[in-house]
DNA sequence: CAGCATCCGCTTTGATACTG
DNA sequence: CAGTATCAAAGCGGATGCTG
């Protein structure tokens, strides 16, 4: 991208990352550690190959993101995050925040992939009741299952199928989401298509994490 | 900009501030409040004229810029960010820190303005003398000059003139702002142009902000 | 003068095909 | 698997002109 040319932090930020697909190449990295060329593909569907390749040169020559010869069992070329990199976390954070509201807008040909749906969770939801026994649940939405681990008032998520979930919640990704924020009733849901097998207190004890104080300026 | 079309909560929200100089123009409006539009070229220097009313419609059209008649004296357009639009502080934040570290590179044709970089201080620096006496520091770099009150701890950063301030600091604004971060001692920094009038005591109380922890993930 | 709209050459992107 | 090559379409930059 042509520089800005600005003597400002915030336009020097973004003549490195501010290009088209950067920040999601970055959202990748953050939201499933090392990947392999194939898997950024797959987690940026719509990405032209020249577009990824030239990013993660671009990238590489910025020190955010670093190439890696995997160990010798899979021999393939792996991308990683660099300290510097790292440190986009937090801006990652900022814009799934900010996004939040917008996912109640899902068109007919949004992709969905799993990780970013969990990336969410992670981020935004809290398990209500601190006190209650350790439980697990099972969402099916995307292109793999995702774990929800409540526990002492906090909220794992982990890709992957779980072993004997006390519940399980499938059904669009809008609805879902939504059951799961606490902006949907569970009949509501189910009306949108949503199914829940599972005990409903499970549910009740899943909610939006409360809104940290506004940052001191 | 096209749509990334992507079921995530960071695609769907560089769908709406995606797009090159986007924001940028929140940045205007979140560093000098409501703008007219020859506030906003002036300090989006390069844009061109048709890209800036293009982008201003479309971030009214997303509820993050709204527009509206200034009072009677001046009948003027002002652009000023709805509630929304301010929620995107903390990720205008969040870019400027991660951009802070790229200001040692200073290029020749970067435009200077002082409220970018008022912005910056306001974010990145403290009073480190918690007990001192209040003080006024007046930085003449950019298009005018920007007063630093330190009180109390904090550094309250104004843009404009200062009557009799107890310091003055002047001189290329790579030099002005290493020597107030603690990354150049005053004769370095003097040595790379900076002219400092005052105590150099004041000098010594302005520091970088101590790292905030890291968010809980 | 403030707030745009139009035009045009250039750069970036998107889609697909091809390669070591 | 990890890219390069190609080319049409879209977006951008800069200049200029128009309107209240």
């Amino acid at each position: 991208m042509r520089s800005y040319s600005e003597y400002c932090a915030v336009a020097k930020s973004l003549d490195v990352v501010g290009d088209r697909w950067t920040l999601l190449i970055v959202r990748e990295l953050t939201l499933r550690d090392a990947c392999r060329y194939t898997d950024l593909r797959n987690g940026l569907p719509g990405i032209a190959s020249n577009l990824l390749a030239e990013r993660l040169r671009d990238l590489e020559a910025a020190g955010v993101v670093a190439r890696e010869d995997a160990p010798p069992p899979v021999a393939t070329t792996l991308f990683r995050l660099t300290p510097r990199g790292e440190e986009l976390r937090p801006l990652i954070d900022e814009l799934m925040r900010w996004g939040l509201p917008l996912m109640t807008e899902q068109s007919p040909d949004d992709a969905v992939r799993s990780h970013w749906l969990a990336g969410a969770l992670d981020l935004m939801t809290v398990d209500r009741q601190s006190k209650g026994p350790p439980v697990t649940l099972e969402l099916q939405i995307g292109d793999q299952p995702i774990a929800l681990k409540l526990h002492d008032g906090a909220i794992e998520t982990g890709l992957g199928p779980v072993e004997n979930p006390d519940a399980t919640l499938s059904g669009p990704p809008r609805s879902v989401l939504g059951l799961l924020l606490g902006l949907l009733e569970l009949a509501e849901a189910e009306a949108g298509g949503v199914s829940y097998r599972g005990d409903p207190a499970i549910l009740d004890r899943v909610g939006a994490k409360p809104m940290a104080a506004t940052a001191p300026s």
